[in-house]
DNA sequence: GTAGGGTTAG
């Protein structure tokens, strides 16, 4: 038995009009399936479930039932999809594929890509639809390597790839910067003669270029593409704004046909990357229509460029001239108070979510969980956590980090481990660091950090990078093995990186090591990158100041001063709050 | 009146 139960109340028009038809069934599932084509969707729906109860079979029952998948899945009846699914298994259709692809595409956009993914297992042939329909959902959901592992399944398969399947991968590549994988697909792309001809296979090997940092190769697309849209246009601007080549963009953009508000707002973004927020605003105000993100643009250029407070101000311009907050504005300018660690301001922001029906959107969530914990309010953040109706991975890694900020080892640990056990989720870079970050300054035993070290890089396949490097350094060193900790910089092939030794040489800072901190000084200045900051210059003269060796003293302050790299006032003390947090 | 794909803000 079949039971649809709609959003609002419908009259039975079309139940009772097929109820006169008793016998000609045909002439009522062509009435139910034109209704569905067309308008009266609801009653058409009912009518359909009330043939269907009545056990009247449609002599097409695959194509009436991926008209009712289609129609039902747009209109949000999660329900009823699932009822046609145990009524497509229980009539034995469930090996059609085109049925199957249907039933894919509700489980997908339904969020339920393991139903989907469940679902192509048990197809008996999927044909290259359902290949695609399942590496698109993976790609699209953020599922980018599982998406590009199902892609070269697809390559081994008997089914061959199209133009949509190659699209996909390149998207995924993009994201990921596999420039190389990303490469090797174009040159099958020309292979198979699929270069010509469809713009939508340009317009991702350009993105690809451009998001890998290869300009050269995404303009040689560009120019050789016979047929260019909009997408094109933009996707060419957004590389060189991406690859901070400002002057090529605008190039580009003056010679494009009909810009559109995409367009304008990756020029916005050139600018603010460039730190020219006059001729952001210029574009901002001149521009056609401007949207929620040509202010978002504007918005996140001042948080990357650590300009909190004009972010808060800009925000508030932003409510004042009625903007339409969306998402991303909500999250960014929490970003920028949680810098600024204001929490009236956040409680303010949070109330606003929860007016506009945000608050429970990933990026808000996880964003509120970060402010909180970055405030000290780690109760505040939990209860977020907690009642995310769906955690993806930055949220989790947001609670973990707001553990390991909070200096709360146990409970990053114990999230971890909770982590760990969620069947689709996988920890990756991010977590690791969080963890070894809470595993340096915490009371930690080392035999436990270095398990979470070889657990990332043989469980989870990940590769550490510097900055996983310098957690495992400054955990070391805390307990006073220096020497470890160089051999580890040496090992993972970062000794060429200021950044590691500046890790070390905090660590030795921290133990009042001074003959070890004079060793790696002395690699900083050799590396040549000892003028970059006064870092190295205060660490030093802090440890000769504790070791009473004032004529050291004075005559690191004296290269400061004439260098240029005085010392403020109070730059000492957080400096050494830096050190402390350090992650 | 059968199913699948791309660009921007995070």
């Amino acid at each position: 038995m079949l039971r649809f139960v709609s959003h609002k109340v419908t009259s039975r028009v079309y139940s009772t009009t097929t109820r006169s038809h008793v016998g000609s069934t045909a002439s009522s599932w062509t009435t139910v399936v034109s209704a569905l084509a067309r308008s009266g969707v609801i009653d058409a729906l009912h009518a359909a479930v009330e043939l269907l109860n009545d056990g009247d079979k449609p002599d097409d029952t695959s194509s009436v039932m991926v008209h009712l998948l289609r129609v039902s899945g747009n209109h949000g009846y999660v329900s009823l999809c699932r009822q046609l699914h145990g009524y497509v298994v229980k009539h034995g259709y469930v090996s059609e594929t085109r049925l199957s692809n249907s039933l894919m595409r509700f489980y997908k956009t339904s969020d339920s890509l393991e139903d989907a993914h469940r679902l192509f297992d048990e197809m008996p042939d999927p044909d290259v639809i359902s290949w695609n329909s399942l590496v698109s959902g993976y790609v699209q959901s953020g599922r980018l390597q599982e998406g590009l592992c199902l892609f070269l399944d697809l390559e081994r398969s008997n089914v061959f790839p199209n133009e949509f399947s190659f699209t996909a991968a390149l998207a995924a590549c993009a994201r990921l910067k596999i420039s190389w994988l990303g490469a090797c697909i174009h040159s099958k792309i020309v292979k198979l003669g699929m270069e010509k001809g469809n713009v939508v296979v340009g317009n991702c090997l350009i993105d690809m270029y451009g998001k890998c940092g290869s300009m050269d190769d995404a303009v040689l697309v560009f120019r050789h593409m016979e047929e260019k849209d909009t997408v094109s246009w933009n996707a060419i601007v957004a590389s060189c704004s991406r690859n901070r080549k400002l002057e090529l963009g605008l190039w580009f953009f003056h010679q494009m046909p009909n810009p559109d508000t995409v367009t304008y707002n990756e020029l916005i973004d050139a600018f603010v990357k460039s730190e020219d927020f006059n001729s952001a605003f210029q574009i901002l105000s001149c521009m056609p229509n401007p949207n929620s993100s040509s202010w978002n643009t504007i918005l996140t250029g001042y948080v990357n460029s650590e300009q909190s407070r004009e972010a808060t101000l800009f925000f508030t311009k932003m409510h004042s001239y009625g903007v339409r907050l969306d998402e991303y504005s909500l999250s960014i300018v929490l970003a920028a108070i949680a810098a600024l660690v204001v929490v009236p301001w956040g409680r303010v922001i949070h109330s606003c979510g929860l007016k506009l029906g945000l608050d429970s959107r990933v990026v808000v969530a996880s964003a509120l969980i970060d402010m909180y914990s970055k405030c000290g309010m780690l109760k505040q953040a939990e209860l977020m956590f907690w009642t995310m109706p769906r955690k993806n991975l930055i949220a989790w890694n947001a609670m973990i980090y707001g553990y390991a900020r909070n200096g709360d080892s146990t409970e990053a640990i114990k999230l971890f481990s909770q982590l760990k056990q969620e069947r689709f989720l996988k920890p990756d870079g991010i977590t690791f660091l969080n963890l070894l970050a809470v595993c340096s300054h915490c009371e930690v035993p080392m035999e436990l950090t270095l398990g979470y070290f070889e657990m990332m890089v043989n469980e989870y396949g990940i590769k550490p990078r510097v900055e996983h490097c310098c957690s495992l350094i400054r955990a070391m060193a805390r307990r006073g093995d220096i020497w470890q900790a160089k051999k580890v910089i040496q090992e993972f092939g970062f000794g060429f990186d200021g950044v590691a030794w500046r890790a070390l040489l905090g660590a030795c800072s921290a133990g009042k090591d001074l003959k070890a901190a004079k060793a790696v000084a002395g690699k900083i200045v050799v590396l040549g990158e000892v003028d970059e900051d006064e870092y190295v210059y205060i660490v030093m003269s802090n440890l000769y100041a504790y070791h009473e060796i004032w004529r050291e003293v004075s005559q690191i302050r004296k290269i400061m001063r004439e260098k240029g790299v005085e010392k403020e006032v109070g730059s000492s003390w957080i400096q050494e709050q830096n050190v402390a947090i350090q992650l």
